[in-house]
RNA sequence: GUGUCUGUAGCUCAGCUGGAUAGAGCAACGGCCUUCUAAGCCGUGGGUCGGGGGUUCGAAUCCCUUCAGGCACGCCA
């Protein structure tokens, strides 16, 4: 369906034409002088110079083509040369109405695409922290983002869980309870099914571990032998570090339920621990990869390169593989299994120059074909009001779990003043709206820049925020219960031309869903569907405050009236959907 | 040093493919609940868009330069 701008724009366009001038001076905007118009068109002033003719006079002409038009109520030409329009409520509402009948409020899908989003990457064995809610959170909308525009898109976790970390907290166990039988070389038995550790043991471990390799040399060598050992598949090991995976992925599988937040695939950099050794071979081989300082490395400069771009590394000079050689294997693994036409990654964006080596290391070495995509979106750090990265009050790391369970005891206390209700009811709601205001924290800051995680602000229900965008669709929704329970059917509703500026303006609004969405996808900006959300609500609330809807008599604009708030909440709803939480019945 | 990102109201941020008087929110101040959720709405004040130069009829937006800050630059991830 084409949006509002691009029938008002083939009108205009048409106009210019049938004046003698370019069409293409046609293009409309929304009128960023709201007091004057509604939309606005400039092209008269771009056309000056072509014309050698004064803007206005064009302006003026165009604006004389338009006077029968059925979308414009007031086309006018206003010095030195805009062309300022108000569309017609009636033409409007006809609009609305065909949007909200068709499948997702008129937004063309494209052409499905297979894509992956590699977000999260946690490390196992470590507790979650704000640091990996950027992550997860903006990872997790751009998936529903690629999906909601038609593509498949596959989330995977891609888990730190391979390398020298893994070798630490199996030394350290060893050093702990060296009687074990994974530790006996000998043994040839059965290992046990229970793991010798529990989560919060495991979460104590490793960064005592890592302590301890930092002072002491001889425990940090004996770290490295077991990584080595580990990846050299020898069995008490790998049992061990079964166990180990085990219980921290169920670990993770509960924090993350909780984020709401939910992968496809849990692979990880030990999946293709396998395929590493070939996939060295065909570099050297194809005569891709050449050895540097001992080390085997692949060139990616390019002749337009205006920086220095070191070369990505394969192999350390020990013959040991690192992060790329993981990565590239990954890419490897997945065009293997799944084809992707794109894949996306969401890491920190201090590996902006990281990927991009290995992008071009991708596409050199022919790994992936030349029409994949391969993006990376770096994000800003998360920090707290002094501008520093985030730390709780002690200097520490802020866990996640911490932090979310602070937000929704704070909301829990909000309800408790607010409204009466028991306390089940309470706490569901808490942490619902807890949630939405995390993210929508999070999520309403563009990705690329780091931003203040300010929980006052967050939890906070006005302005631009979580708990307002929620506030609003609870608003509607006890509206619509009310008007069902009075006996109205919000089957038998119908859009009715608007009767005054704040229904208007909310119409206005619920027309530019499918071009935002558009925008949000094309940019892989989530912050786009928090701006159209806001100015939404505010249209919404606009409007609520200036009518009596359920006490309105005349029963044909009451219908109205519930036709706007249907679609406003279905959009809403929408929206918060693809943000990646839920509103509450009632709050 | 090279590259890159950022600099907009006291604070937090939009706007950046050039258009009219640079927008929100918070904070400050003033109004609005016998009526659909006041977690709301309406209003007032508050700006050298880091500085300088250029292109243009027109610049927060494009180009150059400069200042300040963040980050990254082969054997970490």
């Amino acid at each position: 369906m084409k949006s509002v701008l691009e029938l008002i724009s083939e009108e205009v366009k048409e106009a210019f034409k049938a004046a003698g001038y370019d069409e293409n001076l046609g293009n409309v905007s929304v009128s960023n002088r709201p007091d004057l118009c509604e939309y606005q068109c400039n092209g008269a002033m771009a056309g000056a110079k072509l014309y050698h003719k004064a803007p206005i006079m064009i302006a003026g002409e165009v604006a004389e083509k338009l006077a029968g038009s059925k979308i414009f109520e007031k086309v006018e030409a206003v010095a030195p040369g805009f062309l300022n329009m108000d569309i017609k409520g009636e033409w409007l509402a006809e609009y609305v109405a065909e949007e909200a009948g068709e499948d997702k409020f008129g937004l063309e899908t494209l052409k499905k695409k297979k894509v992956i989003v590699d977000y999260g990457g946690p490390n196992v064995a470590k507790p979650l922290h704000v640091g990996h809610l950027r992550s997860a959170v903006i990872g997790e909308s751009v998936k529903r983002i690629c999906r909601y525009m038609g593509h498949d898109a596959i989330g995977d976790i891609h888990l730190g869980d391979w390398g020298l970390q893994m070798g630490l907290i199996i030394s350290e166990v060893k050093e702990r309870q060296p009687d074990l039988p994974y530790f006996d070389e000998n043994y040839t038995g059965e290992y046990p099914k229970e793991a010798p550790f529990t989560i919060s043991e495991l979460e104590e471990i490793y960064p005592t571990a890592s302590a301890k390799s930092k002072e002491d040399a001889a425990f940090k060598e004996k770290a490295m032998e077991a990584t080595f050992k580990l990846q050299s598949g020898v069995r008490g090991y790998r049992a061990l570090w079964d166990h180990i995976i085990r219980i921290s992925v169920a670990d993770l599988k509960r924090n993350y339920a909780n984020l709401k937040v939910d992968f496809d695939l849990w692979k990880g950099e030990s999946d293709v621990h396998d395929i590493i050794p070939g996939m060295v071979e065909y570099m050297k081989e194809g005569g891709y990869a050449h050895l540097d300082d001992g080390a085997l490395v692949v060139d990616v400069k390019e002749e337009t390169d205006t920086k220095e771009m070191p070369p990505c590394m394969i192999l350390k000079s020990d013959g040991a593989s690192l992060y790329n050689t993981t990565d590239l294997a990954t890419i490897m693994d997945r065009v293997k299994n799944y084809n992707p036409d794109q894949i996306i990654y969401l890491t920190d964006k201090r590996q902006n120059l990281y990927f991009e080596q290995v992008f071009r290391c991708a596409r050199k070495t022919k790994l992936v074909k030349p029409e994949t995509e391969l993006v990376h979106i770096g994000f800003g750090t998360v920090n707290g009001k002094d501008g520093k990265p985030f730390k709780t009050r002690e200097g520490g790391v802020m866990r996640l779990e911490y932090l979310i369970s602070d937000i929704e005891e704070r909301m829990y206390e909000r309800i408790s003043e607010n409204r009466e209700m028991n306390e089940a009811e309470a706490k569901e709601i808490a942490k619902t709206v807890g949630l939405a205001a995390i993210k929508y924290g999070d999520l309403s800051n563009q990705a690329s820049k780091d931003y203040i995680f300010d929980v006052d602000k967050f939890i906070s229900s006005e302005g631009n925020t979580g708990p307002y965008i929620l506030y609003t669709i609870v608003r509607i929704k006890s509206i619509l219960k009310k008007y069902e329970e009075m006996g109205g059917s919000v089957a038998d509703v119908s859009f009715k031309t608007p009767d005054n500026a704040s229904s208007k303006d909310l119409m206005k609004e619920l027309t530019g869903f499918a071009p935002m969405m558009k925008t949000a996808y094309d940019e892989v900006a989530p912050h786009k569907i928090c701006a159209y959300i806001y100015g939404l609500s505010n249209a919404f609330n606009s409007f609520y405050h200036e009518t009596r809807i359920l006490a309105e008599e005349d029963e044909e604009k009451k219908k109205g009236y519930i036709a706007l708030l249907l679609l406003t909440k279905d959009i809403l709803e929408t929206c918060i959907d693809i943000l990646g939480f839920d509103a509450p019945d009632r709050m």
